[in-house]
DNA sequence: CAAACATATGAATAACTGTTCATACATTCA
DNA sequence: TGAATGTATGAACAGTTATTCATATGTTTG
């Protein structure tokens, strides 16, 4: 799965068909929202920032999984991050991700 | 991937933190988002309706992979069919597409 | 500095996914 | 009915992915 996704390119109404890289781009980015245990991870954000080791346990998935999904939602700019001595704490890049999840729920819950 | 989504199940807002079982079936809607071929499948349906042969030549995509993936985009509701004689026109199922790629297009033309 | 703790990361593995190929199914028309 | 056309589908294969394990990195404290 690509680390970076950059869209300095291409239109971007919905109105017009998207080009080629920017569907590329989307899929890439889909594909992160495609993982149950990254979309538990993004929804324990919404509440708030949480250190690796709060998410971990709250997902019982081991410390190790947990970080190389963030890197992963790091890499897709969903997440970001700061460090306190030893605690690093990661909470939600933007409002995007809410907002796509629940263009997400509203589809499922029809 | 699950062939059908369903969500008779669990709350609906956006406001609390989504149930497991709906995380599981939201990360199944995404995965299948999460293609490229798929997402122009979906895009070349913005336009109307398509049959698989056209959908096959836009693409450069050979009929049976089309067919394939139009299984997948059926099992998630995304889209609908009709036949008339040996042709198949596939439509987009509802406007929730449209809202999901907008979404993320928004994302990643930040 | 050494020990303890929190997190990150590379390698290995098992499971999953998308395409291809061959073929079946469905429909029309001669 | 048989041939032609459009679509669907099962099996196989190659490529991808998520987890685990071992270990490295970074930080604090004694």
């Amino acid at each position: 799965m690509a680390e970076h996704i950059h869209a300095d390119h291409c239109n971007t109404s919905t109105d017009h068909i998207p080009c080629d890289e920017m569907l590329y781009d989307l899929a890439e980015l889909y594909k992160v929202f495609g993982d149950s245990t990254r979309v538990k991870i993004l929804c324990i954000l919404f509440e708030g920032e949480m250190c690796v080791q709060h998410i971990s346990e709250m997902l019982s998935v081991s410390q190790s999984a947990v970080s190389h999904q963030l890197r992963i939602l790091k890499g897709a700019r969903l997440v970001k991050y700061r460090r306190d001595g030893k605690t690093v704490y990661y909470s939600l890049a933007d409002d995007h991700v809410r907002e796509i999840i629940g263009c997400g729920i509203e589809h499922i819950s029809e």
